[in-house]
RNA sequence: GGAGUGUUCGUCUAGUGGUUAGGACGCUGGCCUCUCACGCCGGUAACAGGGGUUCAACUCCCCUACACUCUACCA
């Protein structure tokens, strides 16, 4: 397997945004080839010109090197075996469909829809096989040209045989075979001019050397069609290997209703890439050791085709937050800073106000305790503004009677404080504890830290008071002290 | 309807004839602690069902059930 150069490919159909199964269907690719130092390709299917959309393909190219899955040859970049862009490649399609036709492997069908429409029809209420009934197989050398010559529509049909089998080995899954009786004529080439997906991808897989074909699951039951065309024409087929689906996480199909489905969604939730990279990957396949956390190179190196399994698998949002958390945490905290400033932005805080070194120092004590974006706002906000209101369980807990007399004084050993660094506000604070005969400050610290962020949750109380400065941190507690007054 | 693929804790998975069926997320008890998060220690929970093969089956074979996919001039 590896004395030849290893060639994959990802091959898009640009119809939509890039879904966390395509992804993944990349990311294997492009592990495979990294690990042997082959070529990752990016080819566009573009054949379906009604579906084609510009804007999905700009998308996923963006999702795909958001992801960090740069590819070596592809269309914005060319390679030795391009255009890598189906629709650039039309006369190449229409030539090896000629070349079936004049070996007697594939023929012209005239069959209008309507009439493949209505055999469908039939052929479901009497409960019969599915599939092209073959008409136009038999025609006559004579008829064929006669109906050419009128200008008829036509497509162009596999001439699949009729008896025996048709076999192929999938990597993961071992021999899979299918009765030819099963296998109906595939149309390789449209009437509008265009190629089928079989034959651009079949045709396409063979002129760029593709040697691995790895793909979603669903190709599975037209890979013996694939077969015998690459049979047909004398190829070597490349080596198959199927890719189980990922599901929702109660089980079904992935659909918006049940999550995210697709890579942008998850990029805007504040997902990582080294964490979607990492995720994705344990989804049908794992090291052998009981490894979870890998980093790139990690994955690369220990990535292997044997370890893939077919079983197909749900997606679990709450694991992939975990593991964002885990990443969070051990990100540096420069990378993390553009986005961050974003989300911020977006949810409307001055961080215009502050300067960037502010923003680290926020970022510093977040980052350990998020899971993604939303919790940076949910535990950043005040970092940025004044409380406006004071979480409710909170008060109830923490503000309560003498609530502020204590503010009052901590007012004033704040006010007093010279040296204000973590260490002597401690001791202050340790201090006033024993003046008010408590065992120690957490007394003061919950009310504190109440009145000056709003909330009962976040960093170290010293550590807050020391990046909050100590003029925001007089103005909220005064301005604590008046809520608790006009409360009373 | 037909064909194909799949089936180990709720989820991701290890396991390739003999294991107290292991790990991770989640959930949960505790520790740490000024709170939250982290971390640490513990708990919870699985071989879809039925037949074989075998001294022995989660592991091999068959059947059933269930899930998913395909059955387009879509990919």
């Amino acid at each position: 397997m590896t004395d030849t150069k290893i060639r994959v490919r990802f091959a898009p159909s640009p119809t939509g945004t890039l879904h966390v199964g395509g992804a993944r269907t990349a990311l294997f690719n492009w592990l495979f080839a990294r690990k042997f130092n082959g070529a990752f390709i990016l080819r566009i299917e573009d054949t379906d010109q009604t579906r084609y959309d510009k804007n999905a393909e700009i998308a996923m190219i963006k999702d795909l090197k958001w992801m960090g899955l740069q590819w070596d040859e592809g269309p914005d970049i060319g390679g030795e075996v391009g255009p890598y862009r189906q629709s650039k490649r039309l006369d190449i399609y229409k030539k090896y469909a000629l070349e079936l036709i004049k070996k007697g492997m594939a023929y012209y069908c005239f069959c209008t829809s309507e009439r493949l429409d209505e055999m469908r029809i039939k052929q479901k209420a009497e409960k019969l096989a599915q599939g092209y009934d073959g008409l136009c197989r038999n025609l006559t050398p004579e008829e064929t040209d006669k109906r050419l010559q009128a200008g008829e529509r036509y497509v162009i049909r596999l001439k699949t045989p009729l008896e025996g089998s048709t076999c192929f080995s999938d990597y993961i899954r071992g021999e899979i075979s299918y009765q030819n009786k099963e296998l109906d004529d595939l149309i390789l080439f449209k009437s509008n001019g265009f190629p089928s997906y079989h034959l651009a991808n079949v045709v396409d897989d063979h002129l760029m050397g593709i040697t691995h074909v790895m793909r979603g699951d669903e190709w599975i039951p037209s890979t013996p069609k694939h077969k015998v065309l690459y049979d047909s024409f004398g190829w070597e087929p490349p080596v198959f290997m199927h890719l189980p689906v990922i599901l929702a996480a109660g089980g079904g199909k992935l659909s918006k209703r049940k999550g995210a489905v697709s890579v942008t969604e998850y990029k805007e939730m504040g997902i990582l890439p080294n964490t979607l990279i990492n995720f994705l990957s344990l989804l049908g396949w794992n090291p052998g050791d009981d490894t979870e956390l890998m980093d790139r190179e990690t994955l690369i190196q220990k990535f292997s085709l044997d370890r893939v399994n077919p079983k197909s698998c749900a997606f679990d949002e709450k694991k992939l937050e975990w593991m964002n958390g885990q990443y969070f945490s051990s990100s540096a905290t420069e990378t993390l800073l553009p986005d961050v400033k974003k989300t911020f932005q977006e949810a409307s805080l001055p961080v215009e106000s502050f300067d960037d070194a502010y923003l680290t120092l926020v970022i510093d004590v977040i980052k350990e305790r998020a899971k993604n974006l939303s919790d940076f706002v949910e535990r950043g906000s005040y970092f940025y503004a004044d409380p406006d209101s004071y979480d409710k369980k909170a008060v109830k807990k923490h503000f309560k009677d003498g609530a502020k007399q204590l503010l009052e004084q901590v007012l004033s050993v704040i006010n007093s404080t010279e040296d204000y660094t973590e260490e002597s506000l401690e001791k202050a604070f340790q201090e006033l504890a024993n003046t008010l005969g408590y065992e120690n400050a957490a007394k003061i610290i919950h009310p504190t830290r109440l009145a000056i962020s709003g909330v009962s949750f976040g960093p170290g109380l010293y550590q807050l008071l020391v990046l909050l400065n100590k003029e925001t941190v007089i103005r909220r507690l005064e301005k604590g002290i008046h809520y608790l007054e006009s409360k009373v």
